[in-house]
DNA sequence: TTGAAAGCGTTACCAT
DNA sequence: ATGGTAACGCTTTCAA
């Protein structure tokens, strides 16, 4: 592998030339820059990014640092959009993207979110916690207190450094529970999950909002499903239509699911449960994926610009690194109710 | 930031002893080495992997190049997946992941794919490659030559260093075809893409092989996508029905769609045109991502272990950067045709 | 068992 | 316009 010393060497030329000629710094004469770029190319030479950034104390990488149970996660849609987001505005910047599960998959320490940083991997951070919005409060601010340039998401954030990025989550719930009520329904259930995800209680929150608004707390009715799959979603689906069966409180006329993948288990159970959507039971889900308008009945929803959000957490990153930090620390974007034909 | 000289300075050791201390290496006395570790825990010190990197040559992360003209493609099920067995095994064996998508939207040039292993950012890669399978060939024999390492997926590959991690794709097309062909269909149709990807060639071989040995060559029937999306698999169906009723061959009684994201549109719009599955077409998937299960009718599919493959790519890497390289270069993961209700 | 010093490949300052 | 050189933080001989 031919060092900047080579090049230098076989240009006649010194490093700092050759470095100069890299980093295309206007000083270097025209025949001097073109001797090394020919060295450069007979050499095939890659500067070492590695010692850039040992020397620079950068490293032109931006981390996705994920802490989800589920060892499959960039599989969840959710996910994959934003991963798709951070690498499209990454590539485009020339940034490395990183992705990191910190190994601990009981409680987060802040030294596991703080190595990357602290090893001079990345020089920035996109974080996802699992969990509820409080969990794991401490290890943020450890991360504030060291002074870290991150941005979280689906999360409140206070302090300095760090940005938040989230979608309109409680708007969105709200919104989809008024659909619902104004279509007549009124035994609206709600599909959550054991494993919390911050993004959850908000869209609870509306949900909860809407029914309290029109007078039909009583009616509040949650299962929770195991995890965040569409089997998980089923298996809600099937323990909230037995739950009815056994202790009364009549089958729901309408499912608000935490998010679509739970809203296709779900569906799947009402059909074989000989149930027709909607007209015996609405569904409506959460986060518009690709394949919610090809299930059938096409799936109504309301949609998270997940890939929009990756993308702005990558550039809000950046763009600080570059020095132009935003003014905004927190950023909201819309969610929006797709009408299909589930609900 | 500390760094080894402040955690020597603090011990009151050098920094050959901190190092040893940090590599656990047993030469250091048990009082020394507790003292080092109370540094360690007082600054908080983390080792700097860039200058690990450099003094080491060898940065303990592996590369995931995607080639894929489609800038969502980590929303793609199969790509996701791969990606997720990928992180699963890095992080086990505390490996960095590095995504890297070159940036030459046009013809893929070999010094964009070696540029992040000579600059030490990784150590070995995982190489996906739109195209066709002899697309790029050039490339993959420049890193041959280069002497880097690195596993392909669903390509075939000559050469010393290189893997190969594929899924026996012409095997499940052809399974597929045969079982519609002992379910009586005769009319059966390919939905392929425009975008070509190496693995669909062996699908389409192993539909065609089926198809020519059950004498109905002359029925052979290939629709294409313009792209991967469900939506593509849409257009797809939809010219291939429109096709059909104008230019006369009669209308497909069976569809084997290129992977199942396709599948899903086709579906989609064999619904609206009021043609039963499987009563009036037959459908079968490949790939068996999450939710095909859960569409209606559940959909037939051949199921490809991307998540397997995935992990056993980067198992292969890893173990051969530890020391131990495996005998063999080809890895062939079986698929198997899982029957549900759509064909 | 521990320490001193060279070197990994680059950049940035200071000379020339 | 170009070159010499120290420094980035670590590991690895080699010597003590």
């Amino acid at each position: 592998m031919a060092t900047i010393w080579d090049v230098a060497r076989e240009a006649g030329v010194s490093p700092s030339t050759v470095s100069n000629v890299i980093h295309g710094r206007p000083v270097v004469k025209p025949a001097t820059r073109q001797r090394v770029l020919e060295a450069i190319a007979k050499l095939d030479y890659h500067p070492s990014r590695v010692a850039q950034g040992l020397r620079q104390q950068t490293s032109r990488a931006i981390g996705f640092l994920v802490l989800d149970p589920n060892p499959r996660w960039p599989a969840d849609p959710l996910h994959a959009e934003v991963l798709a987001g951070l690498s499209e505005i990454a590539t485009e910047h020339d940034y490395s993207l990183l992705l990191d599960r910190p190994p601990g998959n009981g409680q987060l320490t802040a030294r596991e979110l703080l190595q990357p940083f602290r090893s001079g991997q990345i020089d920035a951070a996109v974080v996802a916690l699992a969990g509820t919005s409080d969990s794991h409060q401490h290890v943020l601010d450890a991360l504030n207190q060291a002074g870290v340039l991150f941005a979280v998401l689906e999360r409140e954030i206070e302090g300095e450094c760090a940005y938040s990025v989230m979608g309109a989550n409680e708007d969105g719930a709200y919104a989809a529970t008024q659909k619902l009520l104004r279509d007549g329904r009124r035994r609206i259930a709600f599909l959550d999950s054991t494993q919390m995800w911050p993004a959850i209680e908000l869209r609870l929150s509306g949900y909860r909002r809407a029914m309290r608004e029109a007078g039909l707390e009583a009616n509040i009715l949650i299962s929770p499903s195991p995890d965040w799959t569409s089997a998980g979603g089923a298996t809600a689906m099937l323990n909230l239509l037995a739950r009815c069966e056994r202790e009364g409180p009549p089958c729901p006329d309408a499912v608000l699911a935490g998010n679509d993948v739970l809203a296709v288990g779900a569906m799947h159970v009402l059909r074989e449960r000989g149930l027709r959507i909607p007209a015996d039971v609405a569904v409506i889900g959460f986060d518009d994926f690709e394949f919610a308008r090809y299930v059938d009945p096409p799936l109504t929803t309301v949609r998270l610009p997940a890939y929009e959000m990756g993308k702005r957490a990558a550039e809000l990153l950046i763009a600080h690194l570059e020095g132009h930090p935003a003014s905004q620390r927190r950023h909201v974007l819309p969610t929006e109710l797709v009408v299909r034909q589930s609900g």
